[in-house]
DNA sequence: AAGGCGGGGCG
DNA sequence: CGCCCAGCCTT
């Protein structure tokens, strides 16, 4: 039985009135500029944490004009911890083509929104919609849910043709006018109600002509990935210590994982410190002890890290003059951004810094 | 410990 | 196009 489009959006938005989010900061003072950062933050992370880095954000850029003039190690400092940090990079890249190419102004149409690096057809449907009131679709993991249970969408949506499918669903289903409301109804449905473990299927305004709920078994929706099994890389993080206590740091490369983020040296085993010292400091190490190793996973391999903790003697202040090193004061922290696992170990050591005692 | 997430980049 | 990559949080 097809289901007709605006019997569809008339119940999602009718349940919006009544049970939808309207309080989240970014639904006030709707502007692109501010969905858009919601946006990209919530790509990755859930409403609860997002909230927090938003206002944070916001505070220190107010506007993409404020943003495209920020260093870029103050935008990964703000971002620290919410992981996939090259969406901060492409964001702080976009802010700039926005101003340079666009006098200020985000472009008001869907191609042209996604000509920005970091925007893609879901979010630029998302941005166009909320902010905008253009009728434009989104896609993204919540709406891909209500879909594909709602349609029965067999498959998993990374598949070309599942994905097709469910964007054929949601350019059929998105109205002409209260398209913002209808869009964050979407999202806050598959949020709410249609979750991925324990719907709410006596409570949704689409239980009636879910295909995926007549069918008995709605968690079937969407199929999932296919699984393959992760390797497991080693490393040892070189932490080495100064007199005055602050931390040697390095900053990675812009590509490959932490991007631009500050970490510890790294060393294929602990037998190469000594040499390390003395090879890019001049100093040989005045103590050192192995830390316990932990894990630490990606989406595609685990990370088992041994920590080295290194006491190292007086420096010479040249050591020191590359602009991808700095000392790092935990009583004085620089606006960088740091990895997980190097803020938990900084966290960690900082903690346990009862003289004489290091774990 | 495993699964989910939106987009970029490469072959 | 199909595949791989990235990092954190929830389950």
């Amino acid at each position: 039985m097809p289901v007709s489009a605006p019997d569809f959006s008339t119940r999602v938005l009718d349940w919006f009135d009544q049970h939808g989010r309207k309080d989240l900061p970014w639904q006030q003072d709707i502007s692109p500029y501010r969905v858009w950062v919601s946006e990209i933050m919530l790509q990755q992370t859930q409403v609860q944490t997002v909230i927090g880095y938003f206002d944070q954000f916001m505070a220190s850029f107010p506007t993409v004009h404020a943003l495209a003039e920020a260093p870029q190690d103050e935008v990964l400092h703000l971002w620290t911890g919410l992981g996939y940090y090259a969406r901060a990079r492409n964001l702080h890249s976009a802010a700039r083509t926005v101003c340079e190419r666009h006098a200020g102004v985000f472009p008001t149409n869907v191609d042209a929104l996604m000509a920005l690096p970091g925007i893609g057809r879901s979010t630029a449907g998302a941005i166009a919609s909320i902010a905008m009131e253009l009728r434009a679709p989104i896609l993204d993991g919540n709406v891909k849910r209500v879909l594909a249970r709602h349609g029965a969408v067999k498959g998993w949506p990374g598949k070309t043709a599942v994905a097709n499918k469910l964007w054929s669903a949601a350019e059929r289903y998105t109205p002409s006018t209260r398209v913002a409301d209808y869009t964050q109804a979407m999202m806050d449905l598959g949020a709410t109600l249609c979750t991925r473990s324990k719907p709410g299927c006596p409570q949704c305004p689409l239980a009636r002509d879910c295909a995926g709920l007549a069918n008995g078994d709605p968690l079937a929706y969407p199929g999932k990935k296919p699984k393959k099994t992760t390797p497991v890389r080693q490393t040892v993080f070189l932490m080495l210590q100064n007199p005055a206590g602050e931390w040697l740091l390095e900053q990675r490369p812009a590509q490959g994982i932490w991007g631009g983020l500050w970490c510890f040296p790294e060393l294929a085993s602990e037998q190469d410190a000594e040499l390390w010292c003395l090879d890019e400091l001049g100093v040989a190490p005045a103590s050192s002890l192995a830390l316990p190793p932990f894990r630490h996973t990606f989406s595609h391999y685990h990370l088992d890290i041994s920590p080295l903790h290194v006491q190292l003697p007086a420096l010479d202040s040249r050591v020191m003059t590359s602009d991808r090193r700095l000392w790092y004061n935990t009583g004085a922290p620089a606006a960088v951004g740091l990895a997980a696992p190097i803020k938990k170990l900084l966290a960690t050591l900082n903690n346990d810094h009862a003289p004489g005692s290091l774990l």
